[in-house]
DNA sequence: TTATATACTGACTATTAGTCATTTATTACT
DNA sequence: AGTAATAAATGACTAATAGTCAGTATATAA
């Protein structure tokens, strides 16, 4: 009999029913303000109910947060697998990164919270594995691409892949987090437009680490 | 007769003492975890009292951290005067803030919270200002340097004060702060010090906004 | 000494995360 | 179908805590 199976399935339905209205919810308000009794609401549940799905508010938001790390995920693999050259995946990680910042803003801002060491201890255990998990797939394949990078021979043998995929990743991260608090006050007050920064800050960057043959296949690119 | 002065000057004791009490309560235990209880018991004074100076907890919270930022911000003063080529006051800059994020990781931990849109709704607008004034002084002073550098010929003329100044300073940061949230689980899971990763990461980046004749300098200074 | 102004207090209110005894709906069994 | 057993959902309740404000204590002035 399949009622085990239905009532798994509708389990997991309404854990993403909830998830989407705590989405709603956390996107208006963000983490602070947002209540759980708003998020009760907008699930058209009881308080309770929600508790019966996640032990916390912060649960919550991490389970909105890693299905929107997973858009980003899925979104590259879904690019990467059409791109042969390393250099290609490495410009296109680093410009889709750049989009789904500009089109998914607000999941974006959810992702400022797990740099908190205070916001963690609230968190569940398994909810922080299941964290975890994601998070270390998302570095494997950045740290691969740079792995890649260097047996190809366009990122210079000296440079750790995994440093150069921290760096990259972090240095672009905490721009496009600038620019998405302080864009305006910069452009006001200095006349500067902190996306064109990001731009700069990657060539930059990349051109640093790119080897003369890297430069020439990037060059041949434009 | 003085009496006015010294209320004065009383009032302003009583206002560091009660962000004395705030920054313990707050190294101990971060924004959201400190309880205004705790901050009055730390202080010897009732809650009531601490509402008379500053108008929230979030006020409270920001005052500590500007202190934390003249600290930081003295600093570079004192030594930047000492020094006369521009190249060693950007290399200054940058180890001081390295030095001020090892020594005062409690204060660097508390910067996070500029970088949250949602926080900011919660301050009032004098402690806004007040924190406009101030950030507005560090960046000064940080693009004050990169103009020096690009007029005296050691900097590419071809880019944005401005913006590597930005560029430099957000990717230090970033680093510091996945550093201090992460270091251990690098080092761990790939055996990477995250401090020498700044340091990989300060380099390629100066490198790369070096002329000839300052990466000349540069070495000459090794 | 008294009146006034200033600094301080802590009981109180409002809000909200999280709980749990109770109710409602679903499934299994006869 | 009817009933017992199980699972899902509820919402009134508790505890914690930010912020308030009427009242008290202290310092200054007359």
């Amino acid at each position: 009999m399949g009622i085990e199976e239905r009532k798994e399935r509708e389990k997991e339905h309404r854990k993403e029913e909830i998830l989407d209205a705590a989405q709603k919810v956390f996107f208006d308000k963000g983490l602070p303000t947002a209540t759980m009794d708003e998020i009760a609401e907008a699930a058209e549940l009881s308080k309770g109910t929600l508790y019966l799905y996640y032990k916390s508010k912060e649960d919550l938001y991490l389970g909105v947060m890693m299905r929107g790390m997973q858009v980003l995920f899925n979104e590259y693999e879904g690019l990467a697998a059409s791109l042969d050259s390393p250099l290609q995946k490495i410009i296109k990680l680093s410009d889709l990164y750049i989009d789904f910042f500009v089109s998914n803003r607000k999941f974006f801002r959810m992702f400022h919270f797990l740099q908190m060491p205070q916001f963690h201890k609230q968190v569940s255990d398994e909810m922080q594995q299941y964290c975890g998990i994601e998070t270390r797939r998302l570095w494997d394949l950045v740290i691969g691409i740079m792995k890649k990078g260097i047996e190809s021979g366009i990122l210079r043998s000296d440079l750790d892949p995994i440093e150069i995929g921290i760096i990259l990743w972090s240095s672009s991260s905490a721009l496009m987090m600038r620019g998405d608090t302080e864009g305006d006050r910069w452009k006001e007050r200095f006349n500067i437009d902190l996306s064109h920064t990001l731009e700069v800050s990657n060539r930059l960057f990349l051109n640093a680490i790119l080897t003369d043959k890297g430069r020439k296949e990037f060059t041949a690119l434009r």
